[in-house]
DNA sequence: GATTTTCGGTAAACCGCTTAACTGAGGTGT
DNA sequence: ACACCTCAGTTAAGCGGTTTACCGAAAATC
């Protein structure tokens, strides 16, 4: 292993000189600096990242907390992670997923070996305890997500207010005068705080009434099997529907199906709009899902650099809110005359 | 931060002695263990991963390098990451995923910096870069997958060959006489070099010449559209066919998706069985899809256990192939009669 | 009973890098 | 011309562990 050491000598310069060169952190002469990037190059040397980190006591890597019991990794995490990897690639640090447990006691373990910098949060609910865990820790970290009560918190997270008001906008251009919103079920506690579909449905609630809807909400657990039935439970009970608005992703997909199933032509029939999704997640269905796609790119990105800048202390990045953009497919139309 | 001479202060011996005694590396009485035990209690001690990692050159953190840019990170891959990252915890290492390129650079980059002990490599090609890379720098690695050479290469792959006799008898049990494959194209230089399309359809000839079955292969990209267009091919040129394989999950989606579409009803016309796939995907359609059910979780503790053996100057673990298994579902019926 | 082993434990040299304190040559101000 | 800065560069003390060489007392050997 070529050493610091061994530039230093190769270049004829102290070792901290070298140092100082790699981390820009005092100036360097034109001149001993050309000479010590030619002895790095010929010797090919790269910076121990673990030496590093020990003597600075800032390892750069920053890890990703995914509660990997409670929700599926599937497409959408992983584009959090990897623009949020990207974004920390970009700034000379390292991200990596760590699957732990929701009540924050893997945490308290992975936080103990001084082996990350700071953390970013996904699936964040509404009153989570790993938020508390990474304080009492004095951890920095970023939230996707937010909590209900965020003073001071850094965090990042979709605007359901936005993604919300664009959706139905849009159905109502289309003509769709008879909404539903497939939401969560509140009152099962894994739901009831759980963000997205508190927020979506409090916004849900607050734009149909603007638009002067009728506000019709259903409620579904989110996977494929609970979203068939859920639009079971719609065509008996709200059959002059004309499109359904969908906050799970996995629910939606099984929406599709079930209408079929139902006997009900997608879109002509009934237009189905899911408010969060992927596009890769988009793409498995057929006919291929319109949907407001989830910001997960953009997300991912800003929330390592809220934390990043909170690990550098630059001044922090103000809670930024990204709604889910319109993403063209097939299953939204004009209602039946 | 409390450290190891804390704690040997305050239990009255060496750091030496508290070192061996954490490291298990030299014998130490039960009388001083448990004056260690409790000062590493009392003072909630947790030893410094980065400082242990510079001082004895072992991180213990392995890296799953997976190529996020050709393939999609989706649940069959978070299967993998899950279960390998189990494994690692049970063996005292972390696990992180690394979205690398799968042109070797990147890799590089990565292992000059001392970070990882050893790297997992996923979604192997028959003849994959990466492989020189880590021969190269001489890093320690295991295979999930195959390269066409693996002159003592550490590595654990599927079973294509009995995956593929179990799914073939299982249909045959069921009375289907005219079976479809949908494999890759393998003129597409991407997937004439993945060895799940060239082992599969490989195995599949085999077998369909065993049992005397005329041997029918489509082709077809991983994506669902890809899916669906094969079952129009399929229609057209081979409307006998009871029953389809599928390789890729995607494209099974899709098939399922096509038939519907095409008006053959799953299963009752047509039996759909993909080869490969995780459950939560077989989840996404109606019906749920009987699949032969990627090993991911088996493939992800192999895969690591066999790269810390390795780690460990353990006798090196056997290769080992692990078939998919039937996964019931209600894509598989008798055929009609 | 003297000598050799065994064995629990210690001291101290690293691991490769960062960083505070220091040095010494050249430029400034007066 | 003398003290005073500036500024590129050096020295050396860590960072928190691991590990080798060594030590002294108790146990084993003959």
């Amino acid at each position: 292993m070529v050493t610091m050491k061994d530039v230093a000598q190769r270049a004829g310069v102290s070792i901290a000189t070298v140092s100082f060169l790699l981390n820009d952190t005092k100036p360097v002469t034109a001149a001993t600096r050309e000479r010590i990037e030619k002895a790095m190059a010929d010797l090919g040397y790269r910076r121990n990242v673990v030496a590093r980190a020990l003597a600075s006591r800032r390892t750069h890597i920053i890890a990703m907390a995914y509660p990997a019991l409670d929700h599926k990794f599937g497409f959408s995490a992983a584009e959090f992670f990897t623009s949020a990897a990207d974004a920390a690639r970009e700034q000379d640090y390292h991200l990596v997923l760590w699957p732990v447990g929701n009540d924050g006691t893997e945490l308290t373990e992975l936080l103990g070996q001084g082996l990350v910098d700071g953390v970013v949060l996904m699936e964040v609910q509404l009153d989570d305890p790993r938020v508390t865990v990474l304080q009492e820790a004095g951890m920095p970290f970023a939230l996707i997500g937010r909590t209900s009560t965020l003073e001071g918190l850094s965090h990042v997270d979709i605007d359901f207010d936005r993604t919300v008001e664009d959706a139905v906008e849009y159905l109502y251009g289309l003509g769709h005068r008879r909404l539903t919103l497939i939401s969560g079920n509140l009152n099962d506690p894994l739901f009831s705080t759980y963000g997205p579909y508190v927020r979506s449905e409090a916004a849900y609630r607050r734009v149909a009434a603007e638009y002067g809807l009728e506000t019709v909400v259903l409620e579904s657990s989110g996977s494929t099997m609970a979203g068939q039935e859920a639009m079971a439970r719609l065509m008996r009970d709200h059959p002059d529907t004309t499109a359904v608005l969908i906050v799970n992703e996995f629910a939606a997909l099984g929406a599709v199906a079930g209408l079929h199933r139902l006997g009900r032509r997608v879109p002509e029939d009934i237009s189905v709009l899911p408010l969060l999704m992927a596009p890769e997640m988009a793409a498995l269905t057929n006919p291929e899902l319109t949907i407001m796609r989830t910001p997960g790119p953009e997300l991912g990105h800003l929330g390592t650099e809220a934390l990043i800048r909170q690990l550098e202390g630059a001044d922090p990045l103000p809670p930024q809110l990204v709604p889910a953009k319109l993403h063209p497919g097939a299953t939204t139309a004009p209602p039946p005359s």
